[in-house]
DNA sequence: TTTTTTAGCTAAATCGATTTATTTATATTC
DNA sequence: GAATATAAATAAATCGATTTAGCTAAAAAA
């Protein structure tokens, strides 16, 4: 029951009419065209009779349009990544566009490779998150006038659309949650980075300091890929050397790890610690002691990514449709049943 | 600095030759075709500095190949999923393959959506983890001769390529594992399916408890999508009504509501009962009690699908590549500081 | 010298759509 | 009855490649 693909051509043929007839009434432009009622009517019976489903390739081909949209995070196997995709999968389902995911490993190369392989099909809008030095290609798609928006970090030397959050807004709430909370030693562990997002929820966590008085202690690390064990090592370092009372994590990675150092080289410290770190996870909040996090609030991001691609998509180079938003992030507060105090 | 995109029309009229041959030139046929190295060299040359790059929509177009496989999940956000994802993804892009996620939710109607999305668009080969109905479409693609390879489950009905993991060894072990630690009262938690993967799971906890005598406690929970709260109470009644010591959770998002149903209302068990999961997780090491795990070997379960899916594109419907793949899974072992017993 | 080979290149068909420009027949207006 | 308008349909160009079949001129064989 081997179906071969129909194509226009054939119903051409089955019915004795043109290729130009059948494509103008598939494309709903029967009235317009002034085609009969009869010949519309047997056309798209034909065609619904023989599950016709046009080749995407030629009609791409063709218009210049492909219906498709790239989403390029850093890794897809991140959670908050990989939820996010989710989301954006099912918006964009939605509205008969389909999504393509990669992973770009905060690599330019990569990122690099990634763009020229989907502009050479002719895909029609990117969603990114931009490894650090790929200003000058992100400023090509938007000269080119190629839909694209920035999330998660963005240029701020170039004017694209992007949709981030409030960063240092977010840590710095969290942080004055510790120190309602009674924490005095507080310890921030970043990574080395001058990307916004990073350099803002620095920003946050020492302005918060500086206005409580308290000291800062900052650990940065530099994300050696494969390499966690140098990181776990200063970490052993930082916690050994520090008298710290509770722990920003800047990112989920890091929390991942000093969970693991905590958890090998001072377990007793474990339930005495205020933690908090920056993005979700549900296995947070069945952990032992549970873990207060600045939560990114992924519907939003994801409706207002799609909605403003999909906007930039209709409209012209005259008149650019131009969207810079920013979110603000919630705190999830978790309180341990151990620890008198609360995270 | 718009510089738009240039055709292998254009390289033949700058160079004063004709499309043929640059074509031939640019596909590396220059010496098969009989085509002077002067020109090859001026063609190639040229191309060169032109930066050109071949449309890749007009190329499938003509071809009928894309160079896209579709790697198609239950769900991209889970953490077994999308790690594969990332596996998978970079082991193509090596190959010279792309790849296209996207998550079936296990629904047949969005699976059968899916395929038919990408056979539109020519897509070479496809990776997927079945939705429970859809053998007959599967059969169609296989009938069709287009690669696909199954995994994680697959229908014992029809002959289809697949690579799994001996599901039954991998929980009869894990559960040998929790009797040699004197557990006696092991529960298993797991949902309704009749799926291959799921049965099999049953199957090997069964197996253990009767070979060492042992009573077996089975919860089947429906899994019904959003309504985790539902779920959580019957774990509650579960544990419960059954003097449990240890629980074996068949699958990751069943392992996470556990934790939290115990988390919840016997956080004085936590420590005793002994814990197995299937799926790990990053996060399973550091949770106190750190959580025992049935590790399926992501990077042999990708490399194995890959190389599945591109010997099929290379085969030929008279000498089809065969392969029915069945890998072990691994038992994480992980001891809890608290407890006296080892999970 | 005539015929056959071969080297080097290209015209044109093709993939499957969309779209512009044109044709043909009929109906309407002057 | 001739000129014009309209309805209905289509031929052909196009998107950007690949590929088959064929052409031309020079070299080799007869």
């Amino acid at each position: 029951m081997k179906n071969k693909r129909h194509s226009i051509k054939d119903i051409a043929a089955a019915l004795n009419v043109s290729v130009t007839t059948v494509s103008f009434v598939l494309n709903g432009k029967a009235r317009e065209k002034r085609i009969s009622e009869e010949v519309t009517k047997k056309v798209l019976e034909y065609a619904k009779s023989i599950n016709y489903k046009p080749n995407q390739l030629a009609q791409s081909l063709r218009t210049g349009r492909s219906k498709i949209i790239v989403v390029m995070v850093e890794d897809i196997s991140n959670y908050f990544f990989s939820k996010l995709a989710r989301i954006i999968e099912d918006i964009a389902y939605d509205k008969g566009y389909k999504v393509l995911f990669c992973s770009n490993e905060n690599k330019d190369e990569r990122s690099r490779e990634l763009i020229n392989l989907f502009r050479e099909r002719q895909v029609d809008g990117y969603i990114i998150v931009p490894s650090p030095g790929i200003q000058d290609d992100i400023s090509e798609l938007v000269l080119d006038d190629i839909p694209v928006v920035l999330f998660d970090r963005y240029f701020p030397e170039i004017d694209t659309n992007y949709v981030i959050i409030d960063n240092s807004e977010a840590v710095h709430n969290a942080s004055q949650h510790l120190i309602n909370n009674t924490y005095k030693r507080i310890g921030f562990i970043t990574i080395v980075s001058n990307q916004t997002q990073m350099e803002a929820r620095q920003r946050g966590y020492r302005d918060a300091m500086k206005e409580n008085g308290l000291p800062e202690f900052v650990l940065e690390v530099h994300f050696y890929e494969k390499n966690t064990d140098k990181i776990k090592e200063m970490i052993v370092d930082y916690l050994s050397n520090n008298q710290l009372d509770a722990i920003f994590f800047a990112t989920n990675y890091l929390t991942q790890l000093g969970l693991e150092v905590i958890r090998e080289s001072f377990p007793e410290r474990i339930n005495e610690l205020g933690i908090i770190t920056f993005d979700d996870n549900d296995l947070f909040k069945i952990y032992f002691p549970p873990i207060t996090a600045v939560s990114q609030p992924l519907e939003e991001i994801g409706k207002e990514l799609m909605n403003t691609v999909l906007k930039m998509l209709k409209s012209t180079p005259e008149k650019p449709y131009r969207n810079q938003k920013i979110l603000p992030a919630t705190l999830i507060k978790r309180n341990s049943s151990f620890s008198n105090k609360t995270t």
